[in-house]
RNA sequence: GGAGAGGUGGCAGAGCGGUUGAAUGCGGCGGUCUUGAAAACCGUUAGGCCCGUAAGGGUCUCGGGAGUUCAAAUCUCCCCCUCUCCGCCA
């Protein structure tokens, strides 16, 4: 959420950059022309409320002395109701904003490449080198077939489409890389390893951004308010929502692993086989709450830290910046993962960090004080993906298949998996 | 699921419907004392919003919402959460 005042002082500043991401001017101006009425009903309304509280001392003094308070008392009878008045037209117009407020997405960085769509993304720097097969590489379908650890079909007899059943190695396998990550995360990343709860309720969703506008992509459960997590952001950021942090706090390291749910609504058609695009997927995730001023150096750091996990994986990738109109709604800045693909020929998104900024902390009231006798600020919000599980997996099926169709385990995973080859 | 208890400032814990944003204690911060520290003593210590360049002034907030009243932390109703006991259960 955008902080009000700083949109009413600096509105046409706020128009030009939220244009990059669509046009939101007409919300704006709705946003200023709805704050000054409420700047004049409180001015108007708080009058009325210093002279009730006047009177009432007197009533009270007056009562104390055992005098008559009549005329006092008919007098507030009518301003008691004008306050009641002037309260229900504020409520009206906080609702009003707040509604619009909820809906508009960050604002961009200065640093994000300027683009229409995600060819305009910006590759900031390639590791590692794609293998070479000196045979046709197969995609982790019939890979995963062959070794009979992946079963598409069984997973949609017992859920539906977009859901996989990984068995025997491939369990396994899934198994060992979320160990491997968490442990890594903890151990190298000085990340605090936590075990969120999987359903949150509606505060939460609202406070990291899925809710209000993005309901349509969330499974909620029936017969109760929670939602399932899309995303261990949710749980994790959420922590300390509505607390005043110390400073000594600061940065907080967090990692998860949760499973996601995802509707996928709207992506009909898009990446149907396989394992890439599924409504379950298991997933590491990395929270930072840090000081505004050194937010894009925790971005930078957070992108390595998953990074990191790639390059012990021995999984060539690249970094891309995302362009202006390829942005997430509560993204400042986002950095892509994408891993090498054989069968695709191409690098495809396996991670995303994003620096949030305030955005989500002023939805959620989370801040944090710089020192014991200043006011409390809003720290900023980082996250990321250290990685996708199950892309992970796949990319590992693809990228270390042998000839005869076994996959060789990286060899800093073979003490996880237990095996160097399935 | 059943029965009961309770939600007040960073924490603990008071609070006859009327100068109570809230006693007191602890903690935090500043100071006096001390060679230094501790102790003791003194002072200070919530957040949001509005007006104002500022100094400052005003207003709201005692789990959340609605109501009664000239006036609500205090009374009424609804909701949420926590704890204890019983039942069920991984």
């Amino acid at each position: 959420m955008l902080d009000l005042k700083f949109v009413c002082e600096n509105i046409e500043k706020v128009r030009k950059n939220l244009n990059q991401r669509g046009d939101f001017s007409k919300l704006l101006d709705q946003i200023s022309a709805a704050n000054e009425k409420r700047k004049k009903i409180i001015t108007e309304s708080e009058k009325l409320r210093q002279e009730q509280n006047k009177v009432s001392e007197e009533i009270a003094k007056l009562k104390k002395e055992k005098k008559d308070a009549k005329r006092q008392i008919s007098e507030m009878k009518g301003v008691s109701d004008r306050i009641k008045q002037f309260e229900t037209e504020l409520n009206h117009e906080e609702k009003k904003i707040k509604d619009i407020l909820l809906n508009v997405p960050n604002l961009l960085h200065d640093s994000v490449p300027v683009g229409k769509d995600s060819q305009d993304n910006k590759e900031i720097r390639k590791w590692g080198t794609p293998p070479k097969f000196d045979f046709t590489p197969q995609d982790h379908l019939v890979l995963g077939e062959k070794l009979n650890i992946i079963d598409i079909e069984r997973a949609s007899k017992i859920s539906g489409s977009r859901f996989a059943l990984l068995k025997g190695w491939g369990a396994k396998l899934e198994r060992a890389l979320i160990n491997f990550m968490l442990d890594l995360n903890t151990k190298e990343g000085g990340y605090q390893e936590i075990l969120p709860p999987f359903m949150v309720n509606q505060t939460a969703m609202t406070g990291t951004g899925q809710l209000p506008k993005f309901s349509e992509e969330l499974f909620k459960v029936q017969d109760s308010e929670y939602y399932l997590i899309p995303t261990a952001e949710v749980p994790l950021t959420n922590i300390y929502r509505d607390e005043i942090l110390d400073k000594s706090q600061l940065p907080l390291y967090l990692t998860a692993y949760t499973p996601c749910f995802r509707r996928e609504a709207g992506s009909y058609g898009k990446d149907v086989k396989g394992l890439i695009r599924q409504h379950q997927f298991n997933k590491i995730e990395l929270v930072k709450v840090v000081e505004p001023e050194s937010s894009y150096e925790e971005l930078e750091k957070l992108t390595q830290d998953a990074e990191k996990i790639l390059q012990r994986l021995e999984l060539p990738y690249r970094i891309i910046s995302l362009c202006t109109s390829d942005m997430g709604f509560g993204a400042a800045k986002t950095y892509d993962l994408e891993v090498w693909f054989p069968s695709q020929n191409c690098y495809r998104e396996i991670s995303s960090c994003s620096n949030f900024e305030d955005f989500q902390s002023r939805r959620m009231n989370l801040r944090y004080r710089p020192d014991p006798k200043s006011k409390p600020r809003f720290p900023h919000t980082l996250n990321g993906s250290a990685l996708a599980v199950g892309r992970t997996l796949i990319a590992i099926l693809e990228n270390f298949q042998q000839k005869d169709g076994s996959i060789k385990i990286p060899q800093a995973l073979q003490s996880y998996v237990g095996t160097d080859k399935i």
